[in-house]
DNA sequence: CACGAATTATAGCCTAAGCTATATCTTGAC
DNA sequence: GTCAAGATATAGCTTAGGCTATAATTCGTG
């Protein structure tokens, strides 16, 4: 019989699965800044309408109707043709987690030492790619110095 | 005659901005690593064959072949069908470059308290979002302290 | 040196995300 | 109340990046 000791997993293997979580979390990148986005329209206007979003996200209009149907397909926003756009309670919850996410990411890079406006231009990618374990050390470094 | 005084860009220009720039960089990430990549496998064995790619970024054959297309295409590996694939010189520099960009981000992480094994799994994807300004300041950081 | 195994290429499919052009609906001004 | 302007939806296209199945090539072994 073929011996089922528990390997240890070879070198490219964990690589790759670093590869496959980037590519992971690059495929929710997108949801999280239309949900963030949304949440801070319907904060400043009581709704989000679609142009609105389009412009805050720098695409055409049909960019952000598609948007929209996907965050409505994965339960984070509803509306009705012609209409505006909600969150979803759902929605609203990961809005305030990414907006939260996002604040820390931006403090810690300043704190580090980059500039104000570098901050808030990288943070915007960057914070995607914060795991809930890194998040929890920037605010441990944040508040113990 | 209307007047053309340059107008501060506003709020809403300033954040689609930001995000024009997260999904540039998003298009060049997968490059980014690849090179890097065939630079390890160029430095351990010598050349590097499509099926170690394929292995290492943790997809299939087909795939890495087409990505290789795609790195040919821009300039930054050659090959010859059926044999291995070589970086240019400007993807040789490409991955030098990502490759201590990478590092950098890595020692900033654990040196603001995030875990070894986290760090080296959320660098993977911030390393791409980490302008040459925010890389300065966290090189400043590291040796200043 | 032939042939089977391994490797690479190709064909054909899918989804996400972008675009332009155009159709459809809503709404405010008259 | 109409209707033109504005907003939204839809159609149809492109590219990137995945996949599986299969064809073509290379190479080591016998
Ligand atoms: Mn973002
Ligand atoms: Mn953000
Ligand atoms: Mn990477
Ligand atoms: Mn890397």
């Amino acid at each position: 019989m073929t011996e089922d000791i528990p390997q240890a997993p070879s070198p490219a293997r964990e690589q790759a699965d670093r590869f496959l979580r980037a590519r992971e979390v690059q495929s929710v990148a997108l949801l999280e800044d239309y949900v963030e986005m949304i949440g801070d329209l319907m904060a400043e206007m009581g709704e989000a309408r679609v142009a609105d979003i389009a412009e805050r996200m720098g695409v055409a209009q049909p960019t952000a109707t598609k948007a929209v149907a996907r965050l409505k397909r994965e339960g984070l926003a509803i509306s009705r043709p012609y209409r505006g756009v909600f969150l979803t309670e759902a929605g609203g919850t990961l809005a305030e987690k990414v907006r939260a996410r996002h604040r820390t990411v931006v403090a810690l890079l300043v704190a580090v030492g980059v500039p104000e406006e570098t901050a808030e231009l990288d943070a915007e990618g960057i914070e995607h790619h914060v795991s809930d374990s890194t998040l929890r050390a920037f605010e441990r470094y944040l508040s113990q110095r």
